[in-house]
Order: C-alpha cells, then structure tokens, then sequence
DNA sequence: AATTTATATATAAAGATTGTTAATTGATAC
DNA sequence: GTATCAATTAACAATCTTTATATATAAATT
C-alpha cells in the first residue's frame, strides 16, 4: 500500500524538480517535503532523486515513478471536478417514489420542469402505493416520496403538499345520480371497488365509512385506478378516487360523480422524506422545488391548481 | 487537493460496506475509519453513507464517488507493481558511459551477456574520452563508466578494472622496425599521432614521454582510434595504442609493432561511479558483474582475457 | 415475548505520525 | 568575501491512530 501522499510530495518535487516550489504548492512548508521525501525513497527503497549542490535530478526511477504520479493526479482532478459538480448539482440522482395517480398526471409536467432547471440530474421514478413509498424511503430505495400519508412512522418526515378532492364516481345513469346529495350508509349499499391495501385512498376511504359507522360493501380490491374506472364504467360497482384521475371520464360523461353528503373528503398528500438522514443535494433541490409550489398559497391546492401553477411560472420564466 | 488517504479509508469502507472489515483490509482500527469518513464526509460536504442500525449503504453521490475511487486504487497496484519491477530489475535502465574502444571491441560482448542475464533492462550506452565520460557522471548522464583514470576527482570512485598493454605502431617496413628495442628519446624524434585531449591514452603516453625527459613531436590529434590507424598505415607518423584495438591490424601486418624499452606501459581501465550517490539498481547489478569478472584473478588483465572469461562462462552457463 | 449474546459503529483520552518554526549547513552568484 | 538561495536538522505543535469504552441493533436463547 503506497502512501499517497508521500507520492503527491514526490510529484511536485518531481514537477519543479526544487523542494521549496513543491512545499509552496503543496500548501505546507519545505522540511516537511525534505522529511516526506525521505520517508518516500526509503519506503520505495529507491533513489529517486540526485542531488548536486543546490539543484535536484530525477534517477531514471524517479523519472519512471513521476510519469505513474502524473496519471494518478490528473485523475485525482477529475474526482475533483466530480464532487464539485455534485454539489452544484451538474451531476447527481433524484430517486423518487411516488403514487400511480401522481406518476401519471401530475409528475410528467413536475420533473420536466425540474428537468429544465436542473439538466444534469438523473431522475429514478418508482411507483406504488403510499406505504410501499414510504418504506422505499426506509430501505433507501428511494430518498423522497410524493404520497399520502399512510402511517405515523416515527423515521419519516411528512410535510404536507397538495389536497385532493376525492369524488364518488358511478356508472352513468346508475340509479345514485338521480340523488341530489348521498351519504356513506347509502354507499355501503352498492358494491365497491376499492383501492389496494397500502394505498393512501383506501385508508381514507375506510376512514370515511368508519366515521359514519358502516363499512363498504367491497366487491373487489386492485392497485389500479384504471382498473376501477373501467368496471364502475361497466356498472359492476361505484368507487371513491381522487377527482383529477377522472377529470377526463366526467368531462366525457363516461363516468358519472355523485355528490357526498358534507363533509366533503380531501386526500392529503404529503412530502416524505427520512427524518435523520441529511438528504443528497439533488433531493433537496427538488423539495424545495415542490415547497415553493405549495408555499406562496395559504390553501392548500389539488393536482390541478397546482400545474396550472407550474405552466403560470413556465410562462413567466419563458418571457 | 483531495486527500487521498481519506478517499482510500472511504474506498474500502465503500467496497465492503463495513467499516470494521475496511479497517481490517487497511492495517488501521475501526475508530480510525469512522474518523477519516467523518472528516472526508465534512471535506467533500456530501453524504456518502447512509446508516440504517449496524449496516451502512452508499448514497448516489457516495456510489458516483466509489466509481472514481475504484479507478484510482486500481491504478495505485500498477505502480506498486512498477516499483516491485524496479526492486527485481523486471525493469529500469543503465546508463553507462565509455571509450571508443571499449565501445568497440569489449562492451558489445559484455553488455549482450549482461542483457542476457537482466533482459528488462534498457542499456543507454554513451562514448566519448575518458574524461568526458568522467564529467557525464557528474552531469548524472551516466551512472558508470568504464575509463581510464584521468585526474582525481575528489566526487567519483575509480575502482581498477581492467590493465590494457600499450604498443608502439609504426607503418610495415618502418625504419624504426629494424630495431630490437626502442626507448621514448627515439620515438620522441618521429612524427606523432596524439589521441585528443581528455583521453586517459593520451595522458598515458605523456605521462610516459615526460619519465624519459622528452615529448612527442606531435603531428596531428584526433579522437578517432581509426583514423590515427590509417595515418601510420601510410607511414605518416607512429603512435601509442591499446593494443587491443591494433590487434587485428598487427596480424594482417598492416601495421608493425616495435617492441618498447622497459617498462612496458598499461593503461589502466577502472570503472568509475560517483562517490556519495547510491547507485540504481540497475548500474549496482552492472557493477557488480564487471567486478565479479575481474575479482576472481590476481593479475590484472585486459580486454582480450576478460573476452575469453565471458565466453568461458558462458559456455558453461549453456550447459 | 424477554433476555442474552454477538456484531457494528461512535466516542474520548493517550500515543504515534506528520507538519511547523527557527537555526544551520552547503553551494552558487556577485 | 559577502550575500543569497536551497536543503537539512532539531525541537515543538497539530493531526491521525490506537486503546478502551459506550451505544445500538440484530440474532440467539430462554
């Protein structure tokens, strides 16, 4: 095992071939580069320099060793540049976890925008539901996720992000559309198609049901929202899902809303990060990114509210 | 400037993902590794290990920086190995200094069998007079040379090689060919052909002509052996040369030998190095094969016997 | 499930390297 | 011969490493 820093001293003496130039360029004074030095050749057991009064030559060894030095120090630049780009974020990975509902609608235009301001950092997107999110932040699988909150994990920091408007979607023309108003025991009626275990829908639902002391008659559980769109289409059940993932359906009138009775339900999402765990620059850089999103609006806003936010900054940054 | 002996703690740590077997691997404590990555983390300010329990995982940027590492260290075996090569004469280079004549009749010989025995060195071999390559060795452009004696400089070691025979020349049918013996008056009333300045021949035979009370009645000085062969050749002068040098002539009867008044004169041959230097390995191993040539005989001999000593040996090495 | 055992990292004070300051030597230039 | 410059030497200070101990987690045992 080479003492590398001896090898640096050596490279500078080597360089200038003058100790007291090599001191100066090594920031330390010249008898340390008259001790190292020794300490060198005798490790090496080499000469590695000759001397004649005041002036220093390379041996033919010393000349061999200089030209490895000099590979081995214009890479160590090349770590350099490295770091230094990581801190200014010219390089670096954003791995982030977020919901199916989020990967879909609202990351495509988040992350290219995060994209345009910082090119130079990779983006590792996985989808899930909230808790599998969250314990992708545990396993360090990923560093930040965009999800609701599922639990009171005391290693994970949640900071609130959006709120959802959550909306019961039926068939058209199912006979539920022709009520002004519907409650949660008219809901636990129907057949439900409910959301995975883990997600932060269904944990909101169920809580809703709970609250108004009922349970949802469940007809069949799937991760897919798509999925539940599809058979609440075909009439074989009704749903509750986060409003902006059926935005298009209700538009098309292939999907029909109800209107719950009061209180209406929010999905609160949140900003996941580990509480300990300092996080890297690029994650950083992003939640901010997302804080400022949120930060300049006292209430708090749903998917939609929030892209328009970010196609507003977009046009301004554009001018 | 990177310290490198941080980057080595945190290479290891990062290889192995254990700080106690990187401590291990690195001949130091483990507390010695928690250290170094606390102020190698503090130097780069970035995070490199996430810690979950009593296991410890790369961040990106640590991932991004093992990358570099691993370069780097892998590059550092091939120097050790350099160094190792340099130890074991796998590789290195002589320089080695010399006279024309030697250059001519008796390094050709030696150096194929020196390169024989040590193929990985590079032979740099200069000529040039004795004194000329005496002064190359305080220049550090040769670390031996095999000369003549020329004055006694107080930085090089003459250790006595070689004694060569000296003779006189004349051109066939010479007048100076009718005698039995001449003395140095006699010569010193023919024409002369000097070698140049600074060779140990020259200083030789003035040495000589001076113990006899006279000088020679120079005609002409050159550097070259050749050309001082051709002019007695054609009866333009006598001269005093290595009779090594002349033995083929002599044999052919292009050039006549008259037999010298006593004492007979030897130039003598040493091998001369710098006093207060080490020698390179490869010039201590040259050195010592020159030495181990001559050790073994009392008598000093010349150039023809320590040829036959070379092919003697090996002939017996080809057994 | 609770306790013990083993394993891994962190901390703190003592000890070994490495670097600094100041004075010396040795060589070159004027 | 004096001045100057570069490298060395030696005593002191700073940094790194070790020893010993603590803490915390995972695995094994009761």
């Amino acid at each position: 095992m080479l003492n590398l820093n001896q090898l640096r001293v050596f490279y500078h003496a080597a360089k200038n071939l003058n100790y007291t130039v090599a001191a100066d360029e090594l920031f330390i004074t010249q008898p340390a580069v008259t001790a190292q030095m020794k300490a060198f050749e005798g490790a090496c057991n080499l000469k590695l320099f000759k001397k004649r009064g005041r002036s220093i030559f390379l041996t033919d060894e010393g000349r061999a060793l200089y030209g490895y030095a000099e590979k081995i120090f214009k890479y160590e630049k090349e770590i350099e540049t490295a770091i230094e780009d990581m801190h200014e974020l010219k390089r670096g990975v954003l791995s982030l976890g977020t919901t199916k509902a989020y990967a879909r609608y609202f990351m495509p235009l988040m992350l290219s925008t995060f994209h345009e301001n910082y090119p130079d950092i990779k983006i590792h997107l996985n989808e899930g539901s909230s808790l599998d999110m969250t314990h992708s932040l545990l396993d360090f699988k990923n560093e930040v996720a965009v999800i609701a909150k599922s639990e009171d994990l005391p290693g994970v920091n949640f900071s609130p992000f959006s709120k959802e408007e959550m909306v019961v979607i039926v068939a058209p023309g199912h006979h539920l559309t022709l009520k002004k108003i519907v409650s949660f025991k008219e809901l636990a009626e129907e057949p439900f198609i409910m959301k995975e275990k883990g997600s932060g829908t269904r944990k909101l639902v169920e809580q809703s049901f709970a609250n108004a002391n009922c349970e949802p008659d469940i007809l069949m559980e799937t991760s897919s929202t798509e999925f539940i769109k599809q058979l609440v289409q075909r009439g074989d059940g009704i749903s509750i899902v986060v409003k902006e993932a059926v935005a298009l359906e209700l538009g098309e009138k292939k999907l029909a809303q109800v209107p719950l009775k009061n209180p209406q339900i929010y999905l609160d999402v949140s900003i996941a990060y580990l509480k300990d765990q300092p996080l890297s620059p690029p994650a950083r850089a992003f939640v901010e990114t997302l804080k400022n999103l949120r930060a300049s609006d006292i209430d708090p806003m749903g998917i939609g509210a929030m892209m328009a936010k970010i196609l507003a900054q977009r046009r301004k940054a554009a001018k």
